[in-house]
DNA sequence: TGTACATCAGTGAACGCGCGTTCACTGATGTAC
DNA sequence: TGTACATCAGTGAACGCGCGTTCACTGATGTAC
């Protein structure tokens, strides 16, 4: 049961504490800070990608907000493992890779929903509207105080974006 | 010259650092970390307020895509700052307001260029893309490598957007 | 069944580090008379 | 013009903290014979 505490931040020692276990244990079974990290981080986006799949099951476009909503929540749920996860990361992350996997989720879903829209393009811009709002959210700068709230402004958002994609050209 | 480093991450010794001078010099001039904190997170949204209105004229709603890409690249050039402006803060800091102010210059906009749209929904639709854009390419999800990819993905990005907000309701 | 040994998760003391912060201080500049 | 004093930015030593990491260790479990 490896968990990051609601609160706190990312540390070895955290971990190890959260675990109820003294704070040398993790290296028993992790090289370094670093190899439990990216073990955490690769736990975290198998969860988060069977929460995307679990919650839309798009069969039009505006059920791609859905998405949206998922992966807003995870973020609130497990602030600190999302932040571990999709934090800064170097050239040969296994987040890399891992965030990689999201994107072509996103992509092949919308290709099959929206087979006219330029899917790469569209993608990033979903993933992207997703992660800011997740990170604004977080960060305190809207509101998550409202029943609802967070989930009503991430379909709004999303239909702003969504509902271009099917009556316009993305590409400006 | 109050400036954060490229690389690191701040802190009231690395901003010491910068400036050239002792680590308990700033507390000539401010109480605390905190206090040190939000005087640099206001600095650093009157300059990105600044970057925002100079970057763009919008006259049209594509245009709107040139604060964006502002955004973006402020981000990019003083990751640092941006994170110090817009990473976690409480109920009662004062970049909270700031930020609400950078959504209101936003919103306003918005109202003048597209007078049919919701505008509030749009401008936080606007608002996290730019602020999820620029996360993923600081933290290394989105390559940063090309020559003017960055620009390009946005201006994108945002194509998706706004062609929306003329032609459909944003709201689902 | 019992004895000897290997394996292995976890422990607690200790280290060096950067951090925020305090403290008594120095040295330059400005002001009063 | 010179002397006495106040102001104030900056200094360097020192503190306690949480961090990542090492080290020698303990104690439970499994295996060989």
């Amino acid at each position: 049961m490896k968990m990051l505490e609601q609160g706190e931040s990312f540390s070895l020692r955290a971990v190890a504490r959260g675990a109820g276990v003294s704070a040398t244990a993790p290296y028993r079974h992790f090289a370094d800070r670093e190899a439990l990290e990216s073990a955490l981080a690769v736990e975290g986006f198998r969860e988060l990608k069977a929460d995307l799949i679990a919650a839309s099951r798009p069969s039009h476009a505006a059920e791609l907000a859905d998405f949206g909503v998922a992966y807003v929540v995870f973020a609130l749920r497990r602030p600190a493992l999302f932040r571990l996860m999709l934090g800064p990361c170097g050239e040969h992350d296994v987040r890399r890779q891992a965030a990689e996997d999201v994107l072509e989720l996103l992509e092949s879903t919308i290709r099959t929903v929206l087979p006219e829209a330029d899917a790469e393009a569209l993608a990033t811009a979903g993933w992207a509207l997703a992660h800011g709002l997740a990170f604004l959210h977080m960060d305190g700068k809207l509101s998550t105080a409202g029943q609802g709230e967070v989930a009503d402004r991430v379909r709004s958002a999303f239909g702003a974006i969504m509902s271009a994609a099917g009556s316009a050209d993305p590409t400006a």
